[in-house]
DNA sequence: TTAGAGCGGAACGGATCGTTCTGTTCAAAC
DNA sequence: GTTTGAACAGAACGATCCGTTCCGCTCTAA
């Protein structure tokens, strides 16, 4: 394959990848932005993807995925409890991965398939919490619904450029890791964690009274 | 005072306030939604100033006053170190002042009024951090520029209404608090803090290279 | 040599928002 | 009772932004 279907297979990586940096940085970002830091025009952008809801869909997807993936291989490394579940933390951190998930809701219709997804990332997540819990290394007032909060918090760090950012984030990281050990010096957490509700409700499309389908929780 | 002129004295405090509430819910916020949720049309407001601009300032300067007002009374109380130093961020996230100052920089340019206090307020903090470090309340390896951004962590925490917004904050509030406090399971905190330089270029005006004047730090 | 797949970017239309403008209300002055 | 003007509510205006479509060009493959 070259010529000109190979800068065609080309450009499906580059915009996809173009897209994921841009929306990371960006979740509001116009599709113009995109075409730009793919260094293509907007028609490549729309002969692959009927419109920006099919796009941000495309990036959820591959974003909740990547979640799945990083979650179960949390479950399957053994190793000392407490560095497992603290890299399970960075790696979900590192791969920006909530940026393309909860920021990104409210942009869409979420499908069937999120929604699965989406579940299936959440429980993955809980028994990541337990075992750090059963283990003694997490304190036990944490909640695996306390993670999505957690996340939130970390991916707020923002710099310049993407290596601060990401040096940054892992400062404050570790902060809240030395926070979230078991030990003796903990202070009651005050108020329970979110409700699957509460969580659930970014992915309820902003303005729009209609569709009263449950959404998805993660 | 009655009549037509209380009318317009009541109305300067209600826009106001329904600007404060705006913003902090929604820093973008349109200039109408302010009016409606003040109850008034949209010529009051610019019967007071003169554009978006002039109330964001205002706001603004408003909110680093009571940052500084926090921040002096934190320093005038005595007792614990440890339960001042918690008590004085436990305020700042309450009084939600950081939507007002960070969040709302960058959609105005600022004065050097506003460039002052940020300075004042700067250094507040700092004393603020060195009384709770030699007193040995606080771990020694956090700097009084990580306040900034722990601030933007804990303010990114959101939930529907207020009220459940402000419980959820003092939850993971509290979390971060158990990982500040010095003690013997502290990690060392990998990386530098951000420099001022890094927390000043939020008041850059986003979108235009002119105006090489250097901003305000807070 | 040519058909058409793929592309870049201009053009279009709708939505949003800051600001201005118009007509109205109402308390106070005469 | 009439007049006056400060204050107001909200429609109207103009600029900007952005998603999508469309047009003309390029370049490969037959």
């Amino acid at each position: 394959m070259r010529g000109r279907q190979a800068e065609a297979a080309r450009n499906d990586r580059t915009i996809l990848d173009a897209a994921r940096a841009v929306f990371i940085a960006d979740p509001k970002a116009p599709i113009s932005a995109v075409a730009q830091e793919a260094g293509v025009g907007v028609g490549a952008l729309y002969r692959r993807y009927t419109g920006k809801e099919e796009l941000l869909r495309t990036l959820c997807e591959d974003g909740l995925r990547r979640f799945t993936a990083i979650a179960e291989s949390a479950l399957a490394r053994h190793g000392e409890p407490w560095e497992a579940f603290a890299t399970f933390l960075r790696e979900v951190i590192d791969s920006d991965v909530h940026s393309l998930t909860v920021h990104l809701a409210g942009t869409f219709t979420p499908t069937p398939q999120m929604h699965d997804l989406a579940a299936h990332s959440g429980s993955l997540a809980a028994r990541v919490v337990r075992h750090a819990k059963d283990a003694g290394a997490l304190r036990p007032d944490v909640e695996a619904e306390d993670l999505t909060m957690i996340f939130d918090q970390i991916t707020a760090i923002r710099a310049g450029d993407a290596g601060r950012t990401a040096e940054l984030r892992h400062r404050y990281l570790t902060l809240l890791l030395d926070g979230l050990r078991a030990g003796a010096q903990v202070t009651a957490l005050p108020a329970s964690p979110p409700t699957g509700e509460e969580l659930g409700r970014r992915w309820r499309q902003t303005e729009s009274p209609r569709s009263p389908q449950p959404p998805p929780r993660r």
